[in-house]
DNA sequence: AGGTAATATGCGCCCATAGTAATATAAGAG
DNA sequence: CTCTTATATTACTATGGGCGCATATTACCT
């Protein structure tokens, strides 16, 4: 793990990238695993370029990665850098499992992924 | 420790309160124990009206509690009610430390706590 | 009551950003 | 090349929220 976030500006940047349902949902669904955009796009039954535009400020605030594999883009929750971030991503984990909506998106990910996604996995 | 918090709406509101700059110095600097308005206006150099208002912000997120005496309110940090929050807070303690900002927050705190507050301690 | 200090709030302006809809780009498939 | 699918982006609107300023409220003192 490196060192911690050094400016005001990282923090403020990563809570912010946190400060909106659409990209919470996105974030936890993440903890699943890498996905494509079509996927969370189905899952979370989110209109699709709300799902990309999310995805994109997540992947720009280094809080997700993206691979790209043909026309498919998959994104994975990004390794954290600093303890802020893995303490921050920990909250994610150890806590939502309780919340309706997020044990809703998490059965449609299981519904979905039995059936296969939109795109070829790994 | 309460249970984990059971709404995405409980979830969202606390994060969008540390979704702000301001609000991120106010907690951190309630870390040190609680404070009347005027100190957090003064140490963080804040307009007095922006610190009344995001500490009423942040206690209506159920972060920070407010005790009343005589003519000066003294916010603090609120015990987590649940380990999501729990884990949030220790975000602010495990690495806010190594950024310049709050370290000069925290020199200006220990300074007026030298020369004694704008209000009476308990 | 009148004065002062501490805190809270109402109001208006402005900016950032979420959202929608339509479209552009890019990568196969045939 | 054309068609389809997956993803990204643009243009626009709406709105939430931050900020500053002025003012209200509350408590205490004389």
């Amino acid at each position: 793990m490196a060192r911690a976030a050094t400016t005001i500006n990282q923090i403020d940047r990563i809570f912010r990238a946190f400060a909106n349902r659409s990209r919470l949902r996105i974030l936890y669904l993440l903890q699943r695993g890498e996905m494509c955009v079509g996927d969370v796009h189905t899952i979370l039954d989110l209109p699709q370029p709300r799902a990309s535009r999310h995805l994109a400020y997540l992947r720009k605030a280094g809080l997700v990665q993206v691979r790209r594999a043909g026309q498919w883009s998959y994104y994975s929750l990004a390794t954290p850098g600093t303890p802020f971030h893995q303490k921050l991503v920990e909250c994610l984990g150890c806590c939502f499992a309780e919340v309706p909506e997020f044990k809703a998106d998490e059965a449609r990910a299981r519904k979905l992924k039995k059936f296969g996604g939109c795109c070829p996995q790994k």
